[in-house]
DNA sequence: AAATTGCCATGACAGATGTCATGACAGACA
DNA sequence: TGTCTGTCATGACATCTGTCATGGCAATTT
């Protein structure tokens, strides 16, 4: 079946999620130009992607995981639920082996990483459309030589609190901890990193996706 | 004149760079819907941005800010000094008030954020073809009430090595300085952004665009 | 010529941080 | 039941960090 012939039956319903409004408005020229591909909706915001997609009948979501506020994972979370039919595409910035994991945990048909070739964009819309996956190979290994995340619900509570200079203190009081149980959660997180103190620590976390 | 009498005298040669292909093919989607406006060039990285732009003779040339390597800043500069009447229109994803100074100090006429609605993008281009500028007023605003750059160059260097968690040590190792030294320029860098610990000072200051 | 500023360095001090040993409790699991 | 893991906590120790006083040098400004 080609696309024109696509088009002619019925075009697939797209809703794209991005909060930066620029981007958002680029991949929706460059999806309409597609004859069996409409944009159909746009969200700049996580929260309002499940009513969205609700009320314009979405066939295919495509969701950027970097949203403040709500993200696309949290999003693509709230879709599942709202809309079992909708078939999910993620798209991130970075390529975090960890956010691989998640976003196929959060429900999501396909994991597309920013610097994949434009031309790319439509045939993965189609690929997830007709129920199949799509996949960046070189993410898909990094993510299993990389392996899970190691650290425990604390650890990623502390670690991420440390990342933008927090003092032991501040972090306790947050989290009304004793300021030595932070001390171990924090030293328990470097370890487990290999890295040598906090900062580098969260870095590293970061750039896996585990906080 | 119309955009329409524009396209039949001679469209707006544009070069685009962003590091993100996706990205780039989407607003060149966007922009060659335009008819008075083409797309004659594309730059994944800053450092093809100059050679590009003449060989294609290009009218406008739309850099990202942030790109691994050579940089949207650094791009300008050598786009400048290769073919000074090539306009330049810097776009960014974040608004750090520092680099809108920097930008229009590396020869630019025009700064956009990524939340710019789309809609904005090619006004903005014939804006800046015509001679004009293109400023953002808040970032603008924000960019006179939070001043100049407050760092010397030491402390820049300096604060940017600890950024990613470096000991004391590592750093005036790689600078070849005294470990002493070292302590002294964060210290002041820690003391001009008004912050606790040097993790802190490196956010304030990458928020604006001081490192 | 004098003053200012940025840069480099040293030494000393208080406070923050990372590590380790130890103990307690709850939930999961074989 | 016993074991394991995650959580919380305390105390002690060595090291790292941030601050301050002090001094010297070069470049710029007044």
């Amino acid at each position: 079946m080609s696309a024109a012939d696509a088009a002619a039956a019925a075009p697939i319903r797209v809703l794209l999620a991005d909060d930066q409004a620029l981007v958002r408005g680029a991949l929706a020229a460059l999806l309409n130009l597609e004859p069996d591909i409409e944009v159909v909706a746009q969200a700049g915001d996580g929260a309002e992607v499940a009513k969205l997609a609700v009320e314009h009948r979405v066939d295919v979501a495509l969701l950027d995981v970097q949203m403040p506020g709500t993200d696309g994972l949290e999003a693509a979370r709230m879709l599942r639920a709202a809309m079992p039919g909708c078939r999910m595409l993620m798209v991130t910035t970075f390529d975090r082996p960890g956010y691989l994991r998640a976003a196929f945990e959060a429900g999501a048909s396909g994991f597309l990483v920013k610097d994949t070739p434009s031309s790319e964009l439509a045939a993965a819309v189609r690929r997830v459309h007709a129920g199949g996956r799509v996949v960046d190979p070189a993410l898909a290994a990094t993510s299993l030589t990389s392996g899970a995340n190691p650290l425990t619900e604390r650890e990623r509570e502390v670690l991420s609190r440390a990342q933008s200079g927090a003092p032991v203190a501040q972090i306790a009081a947050s989290l009304h901890l004793s300021a030595g149980t932070v001390r171990n959660h924090l030293s328990s997180a470097i370890g487990k990193t290999g890295e040598a103190n906090r900062i580098a620590a969260a870095h590293l976390a970061r750039e896996q996706g585990w906080i």
